[in-house]
DNA sequence: CTCTAAACTTGGAATGATTATAAACTAGAG
DNA sequence: CTCTAGTTTATAATCATTCCAAGTTTAGAG
């Protein structure tokens, strides 16, 4: 809503151009509550947008990261950096088998946050306040199985790969 | 101190070999206060074990970090993702001029993992509580420099810089 | 409108942190 | 001491992210 509307205004008080694409991403990044990755976003856009460029994303994502009106939040356990345009302290979540993120609403965040600010001396641009772990169903999920083996290897994300969805309606 | 122990602890009791590369990978993470990178543990080792690998340090990384004493931070505005065997709750914060990380004593992170803990429903694995701004010093820093300009090219880090202490002996 | 300089976008090449692999090594139980 | 599965190592491979050199737009002035 205007969410998307803060960012407009962050890019055209910074002076900055409104470019389709930039109001693309600026978009999907307001509405969406997927706190995607670059890739994410390039992927989203692209059927709208079949010009859209991987290095427009990343700049798009850079200048509103310096603008302080998007957080990096880190990797899920994947190997992409997650972006979210929510910059109201609140908690993040990580399932690090599926790879999704959701927010959490938290009493505490503002009053930490009060508290790294008068206590560090630091000038706060940005918080990451994530927890990760595995989500309720991803709990089910290794339950199941019965754990093949302790040590698992790592894959890699392939540039194609989604993480989606995996049926309904759900955040 | 007993950090280290708690590391070699966990190895051992995962089975797992104690090989003097773990033992000084592991002894480096449990006393340095510097949130180090594979990258500066490496280097930091190198002297020592002429043969080590960065591969190795990656190797041990992992296994740690996997076995939960270990925590992954993230960049500190480098690319290189930051580690940290406290995995007591507690506050990083993170200078993305220096690219330093320091601790934060928080009375407030311990209620915010309560919280998170009951209210998610997540079998939590982890946390990445980093705040970033500028420290006290690169704010006078920038308080000198009449800041040449608000855009501000982003540069890699070299395979060889270190991150260093600012006054004490550096290698 | 029209023009223009500066700001953007784009595809492709380049970079570099992290992983994978295969061969050589060794911790540690018997 | 002897084995052997777990480890280390050097090196190649992977791939997210950044850089670059053009080609395009934008928005404001005329």
């Amino acid at each position: 809503m205007d969410r998307t509307e803060k960012l407009v205004q962050a890019l055209r008080e910074a002076g900055l151009r409104l470019t389709p694409q930039r109001l693309a991403i600026v978009r999907l990044l307001a509405t969406t509550d997927q706190h995607p990755t670059a890739q994410m976003i390039y992927e989203q856009l692209r059927p709208d947008y079949p010009s859209l460029s991987l290095a427009t994303v990343y700049n798009t994502l850079e200048t509103l990261v310096d603008l302080g009106v998007v957080n990096v939040l880190g990797s899920a356990g994947d190997d992409a950096v997650h972006y979210d345009a929510d910059t109201d302290p609140h908690v993040n979540l990580a399932c690090i088998s599926c790879h999704r993120v959701i927010d959490l609403p938290s009493q505490y965040v503002h009053a930490l946050e009060q508290e790294v600010a008068t206590t560090s001396g630091y000038r706060l641009l940005g918080a990451r306040v994530v927890y990760y772990g595995l989500c309720p169903d991803c709990q089910r999920e290794a339950a199941r199985q019965p754990a093949g083996g302790r040590r698992h290897r790592r894959r890699r994300r392939r540039r194609g790969e989604h993480h989606q969805t995996q049926s309904g309606s759900e955040e």
